[in-house]
DNA sequence: TTAGTGATATCC
DNA sequence: GATATCACTAAA
């Protein structure tokens, strides 16, 4: 059982976001409770070119996470409604990240944000030294597949289809 | 299929 | 200041 450091996150998105596929969110509650929760499916977003990507438009208040040091939790609100959670990876000055689009038994992204008590407060944190929550290995080895990005059709056709959602596929 | 929801960005 | 947009969900 290993707690993912600053190295892991601190590569290319496109590395980073199937190797978080069968890794455990772990999420240490205010009473002290903890949940661990195996996370089934990431996507990519990697730099300004992509049009999925919040960065896209050039830096702003709200992107400016996604400039910043890789490890770091960027929270973003949906709809009014939905928070969803995602992490900064790669070197500064690069925006890309990796959105946690499922847990276990936890398909959607806000549902696992509302069951794992994430809400805007995390926006900034980060997932090393972290104690409230932090990402583990336990050594379970996924099967992925990959799959292009959903809900981004806005994007265009190109950024629509590249296969950069990874999807736990083990029988 | 549709409504609901509010922060953000962009346009006055 | 205003409005258009949006990495979604639940209910039907």
């Amino acid at each position: 059982m290993m707690k993912l450091n600053g190295d892991f996150f601190n590569r290319d998105c496109l590395e980073v976001a199937p190797e978080l596929v069968g890794k455990l969110l772990v999420r240490k509650l205010d009473d002290g409770s903890i949940i661990k929760i195996r996370i089934t499916e990431t996507e990519a977003y990697r730099g300004e070119e992509d049009k999925g990507c919040h960065a896209s438009k050039g830096r702003t208040q709200r992107t400016e996470l996604l400039y910043g040091e890789s490890g770091i939790i960027y929270v973003y609100l949906c709809y009014g409604m939905h928070w969803l959670m995602n992490v900064i990876t790669g070197e500064k000055e690069q925006p890309q990240g990796v959105l946690f689009r499922a847990g276990e038994g936890r398909n959607g992204p806000a549902k696992l944000t509302k069951f794992l008590g994430v809400d805007k407060s995390f926006n900034g944190e980060s997932f090393i030294n972290n104690s409230r929550i932090w990402i583990e290995d336990d050594g379970f080895e996924a099967k992925i597949r990959t799959d292009k990005r959903v809900g981004i059709d806005y994007a265009g056709e190109y950024w629509a289809s590249v296969p950069w959602r990874f999807i736990m596929d083990n029988k």
